[in-house]
Parts: C-alpha cells; structure tokens; sequence
DNA sequence: ATGGTAGAGCATCTA
C-alpha cells in the first residue's frame, strides 16, 4: 500500500500536475494540502477518471485539504472530532481508507514566534493531539499526513544557522510534534532514512532556492507501530518540484508491505 | 540573502 502527501499550493493551478503524478507515482492514498479551491469547484470527476474516490474540506481561497483513495473511502470527517471547538480553517480531513485510518494535515505556518498565528499554530497542534486521542488507541492502523509547517530535527533543514529564531523549528513546534510521537505515531519517512540529511520536501520559490538545495522536511507522514513497521520504502519525489509550473512543495510516499 | 517568487484576486495578503 502506498500512502502519499502532497502541498500542491491550488489545486486549480496544479491539477494537470496532480493528474500526472497519480498516472506514474499510483499511490493507493494521497492526502493533499492547500487546494484553495470551494467544495463545490473540486474536480472529483477527473480524479475519478484515474481510478481515484476523493473527500475535500476547502475555502474559497485559502486552506483546503483532500484525500483521494482508490482503495475505498468511507465515513469521511471534515475538521476536529464533534467534541473538540470547531477550526475556523479548513485544515484537516479524515476518513477510513483500506482499512487505514487516514488523516489530511495542514498545519498553520505561524508566521513569526512572535505572532498570534504563531500562538494559533501550537494551539492547533495541541487539538490535532487531543483529535488523534479520540480516533482510537495507538494499536490501531492510523496514519496522518500532510504539510506540519514543521522540521522534526536540524538535519530536516538546509541550515539550521538561517533558522535561529524562526518558525518551523522553534522547540515548542518540535514538542508538539514529539507529543503526537509520545501518542505512538512515528515519523515514517524518517524511519525509513534514519541518518540521512538533505531529503527535503519543500523549497521556496524564492531565489532558485530548489536549484540551490536549500530546502525543508515539513511534509511528513505519521503512522501507528503496527503500519510503520510495514514501511518497505519510501521516497520524496522530487521530479515533481521540477519542470513546467511546479509547487514549492515535492510528494512524499511511503510503501507498506501486504 | 530583510530579498526573492508564486497564487489567491484586483489591492494587497499569504506562504
């Protein structure tokens, strides 16, 4: 079973890109993130054109998350569980997929440490924990992907000397991070490459920043023991980052054995 | 490398 997230920064503007990757990548899974895109405008059809059924949260503008399944969709989630204060944002879907319980993230950037959208960011994150404690036990087969706004350690960034001060690496981030780890989820992709640095996920467009390698692992995919101790593979696609019209952010997938 | 680019929508805001 392949489980893939992907930041396709609008879906409108990437979805000749989204069509390509499903044709060749075939992931049984992908959660996607930052669709921008109405529930009414989500082009369902054409994913369902490629074998794909799909469930979207959107906005008009901002936000908007997915997940696309072509091993089944059922009992669909949009946002927190009932019993958690409603997001105003449209920053998280769920739903059962072949008997995976799977989760499409997208974290709040926070902007700056010194923001409320940096406050909002950590207070979001707290929810996504209380959220995954009401899914079920960390026994059960539950993955959780999507953009988290946030590298796990300094070797998930170019230079961790940029980042003194900033967001995404702040240790209150990375603490909210080790809190859904402490749940039982663990970092698949990184399991996967425990002491390699460079595999990043997300480059600015900014300054050839992706030609000059430097980049960030901010997409992660999160998994229960009993799914994680499947992982045969895993990848970050970076041919996607290349050519016509790309999005700062590359798919990344891991592969489950049977 | 406090600039730079891309996508929203039409003046700026967000990342």
């Amino acid at each position: 079973m392949r489980i893939a997230t992907w930041n396709v920064n609008s879906l409108k503007a990437r979805l000749p890109r989204v069509e390509e990757w499903l044709g060749y990548a075939r992931p049984d899974v992908l959660c996607l993130q930052e669709t921008k895109l109405s529930d009414a405008a989500f082009p369902h059809m054409a994913f369902a054109a490629q074998g794909y059924e799909s469930v979207h949260h959107g906005d008009r503008q901002w936000n908007g998350v997915a997940i696309l399944s072509r091993v089944g969709i059922s009992d669909p989630v949009a946002g927190f569980v009932s019993s958690l204060e409603p997001d105003a944002d449209t920053r998280l879907i769920s739903a059962w997929c072949g008997g995976v319980h799977v989760s499409s993230v997208y974290v709040p950037n926070g902007r700056s440490v010194d923001s409320d959208h940096y406050e909002y960011k950590l207070a979001w994150m707290a929810k996504l924990r209380q959220h995954v404690d009401s899914l079920g036990k960390p026994g059960d087969p539950v993955a959780v992907g999507g953009d988290f706004n946030i590298a796990p350690a300094d070797t998930d960034v170019w230079d961790p000397a940029h980042f003194v001060g900033s967001t995404h690496v702040s240790e209150p981030e990375r603490r909210a991070l080790a809190e859904l780890e402490d749940w039982g989820l663990v970092d698949a992709f990184r399991g996967r490459y425990p002491d390699e640095d460079g595999l990043y996920s997300y480059w600015d467009y900014r300054a050839g920043d992706f030609h000059e390698h430097r980049g960030m692992r901010i997409d992660l995919i999160l998994m229960t023991a009993s799914l994680a101790s499947r992982v045969r593979w895993a990848l970050v696609d970076r041919n996607a980052r290349k050519g016509k019209l790309p999005s700062d952010h590359a798919p990344v997938f891991v592969d489950l054995d049977p």
